[in-house]
DNA sequence: CGCGAATTTGGCTAAATTGCCAAGTAGTTC
DNA sequence: GAACTACTTGGCAATTTAGCCAAATTCGCG
């Protein structure tokens, strides 16, 4: 694999790691239904320190999944690229295809 | 977040953290386009050791991305379901959104 | 200004991830 | 069965990640 193919499957690997954590997916979720979210309305949904929700919601727009917007005290965050919805399909499908072979293997 | 939440977005971030790193995505990217790889194969493409490519191949398969079959020596690996092919387009998708406001960011 | 709420950041510890080498297993060949 | 190839697994060190508390920052309000 030469640098540039390395550098392009990194480049991916970056966004995907953003996305690879219970919180943080639940977070693009939530944000899809809901159009925008500050973070302290998060904090309460997810259920841990806000200083971590914080630390999460960093990463996914350092990744450029999501941004954010200050208005009084608070921050609003939402997604930035509507194509992120997509990938829940996909994770989706892969969830139900696995679910098939379980059953699959007890029947 | 109840149980059953936190429950639905754990087995969600297990896939997506399955594929949260290059050498696997690539890997996924090289099966979709190619059918099927033996280890050795991924290996030379990868250039890590193969007991790295190996460990890389077994949380795929853990998580149910992809599914093996040994044939004399040779173990051979392939997509265990088609719609992970569609994740690389999401990516893709996130990746040109992303370039597009850096553009835009310079202009 | 001084206080309080919302958020981020510093600092720390615990846990998970990665990658290598070495050893073990399995199948092929001579 | 000895030697060889393909692969997996054990074990270890280095790095990264996660989550908490405490401190710093920023804004709103009286």
């Amino acid at each position: 694999m030469d640098a540039k193919t390395q550098a392009k499957y990194e480049a991916r690997a970056k966004i995907v790691k953003a996305m690879a954590h219970p919180a943080r997916l639940f977070m693009l979720d939530e944000l899809s239904r809901n159009g925008e979210r500050c973070v302290c309305e998060l904090t309460e949904m997810v259920g841990t320190d806000m200083s971590t929700v914080s630390r999460h919601l960093a990463q996914l727009k350092q990744a450029g999944l999501v941004e954010d917007e200050k208005r009084g005290q608070m921050v609003f965050y939402r997604l930035r690229v509507q194509c992120a919805l997509d990938f829940f399909d996909c994770i989706e499908s892969v969830i139900k295809c696995n679910a098939k072979s379980q059953q699959e293997l007890l029947a």
